[in-house]
DNA sequence: CAAAAATTTTAGCCCAATCTAAAAATTAGT
DNA sequence: ACTAATTTTTAGATTGGGCTAAAATTTTTG
């Protein structure tokens, strides 16, 4: 199966779309996602459709066949392995990745992923924290949680980030927090349910609601 | 300016062309090269003349133009720096890198590109001793000549290959060559042109006067 | 130098991927 | 349960990059 790029990035926002949302995807939300009018989406749901990649009903959404789930799968693990290549040997900062990773990942050579798979080390986690799946598609599970869900006086590090905006990324960096950090919950503000945190035991910072539903942690 | 892979191929062609039959490319050899229909590469060369990348004439063939030049040589730079990465960090071989490169050398990030070369260690040539440009389009030049003018007695070092397709570098790869194996040439026969190589001072061997004219040396 | 051969361009077509505007189907609100 | 709002699809057009067949131009050759 010779896919188009394009056809590729439909298929891993189907995928998404059905991991975060956990339903079917509509014609509309593809159309956000990908950027495009929702007309457009349609006819390439077509195109997908008659290559068996997913199941499509006039006005009802889709999801994604076997096949077409392989074919996603593939794609986001080429996606973090080149996100691993530009982190860790290239020297990239986490913001800066995704990016070159989105035209990396059309490079259609498994020869080419599998070789870089070895050169890394055989990673389990991108830079963002994702996980890697590997070469048959096999994603790697671990406990983890939302810091949100951490109580006080727990010990936590941060294994994950739920959101890539650059901005977000940028607000991290601002306060040297990156994968790894460990943190220590001081409090829990009911009122507007932010934290204090002691960040690597040397500083402490309030953290709102909304970034500490972002962080994935695990307690140490 | 943001040029498709379809255009850069084209102004990496027309670069080829100028570079080896040293005259400008007329529309049938540029169609031979990218393996296309010559009434499309009509149809490129008048897009490619609109942008100012060509110099262009109706049934006059066509040259590039300064901003041409430049952007066939970014390319050339990034193809070759992505070989040698496929080769020295991926280990691939010298007959598989070019196919992989021909389609990392399209995706656009200077800083990307930079990185690289820095990573690798500002390579000046790659695995088939093809120079590489630098960041201002410069190329290093070196001595070498083809074995084939080399005389009997001669002690020479492989620096490159003028071919790189697949068989020629299998065949090679037979015949235990490589960049920097060392040849002593033994004998020079007239009515054929072949010559008699002591290839790394251990085994001799005939090589045919078209392998003579492929293989780059320089005298040691 | 004129006719034949070769090259190049034009004309008209196709496909993938996009768009806008309008029509059809579904979902929500009273 | 209708009607209104929303979502989705259809219809028709566009653009980049291709194609073939035919016309135009240049080059070669007798
Ligand atoms: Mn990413
Ligand atoms: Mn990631
Ligand atoms: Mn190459
Ligand atoms: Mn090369």
């Amino acid at each position: 199966m010779h896919l188009s790029a394009t056809e590729e990035n439909y298929l891993k926002v189907i995928y998404k779309i059905a991991e975060r949302e956990k339903k079917s995807a509509s014609t509309n939300t593809i159309a956000k996602y990908i950027g495009t009018a929702p007309a457009s989406v349609t006819d390439m749901l077509k195109r997908l459709a008659s290559k068996q990649l997913i199941n499509y009903q006039k006005y009802r959404g889709v999801t994604l066949t076997t096949s077409g789930g392989k074919e996603a799968t593939q794609l986001i693990r080429r996606h973090r392995l080149w996100e691993v290549f530009l982190a860790t040997k290239l020297r990239f900062s986490w913001e800066a990745v995704h990016d070159i990773a989105e035209e990396l990942e059309h490079i259609k050579s498994d020869e080419l992923v599998n070789r870089l798979d070895a050169f890394l080390d055989y990673p389990k986690f991108d830079p963002h924290g994702d996980p890697i799946p590997n070469a048959q598609g096999k994603f790697t599970l671990r406990n983890q949680m939302a810091l949100i869900d951490a109580l006080p006086g727990n010990k936590v590090v941060l294994l994950g980030v739920r959101e890539h905006e650059t901005s977000f990324l940028e607000y991290l960096n601002g306060l040297n927090i990156s994968l790894g950090t460990e943190f220590t919950v001081k409090a829990f503000n009911h009122f507007d349910k932010s934290m204090n945190i002691l960040i690597d035991h040397n500083r402490e910072t309030l953290l709102s609601e909304k970034v500490c539903q972002i962080l994935l942690v695990k307690k140490i």
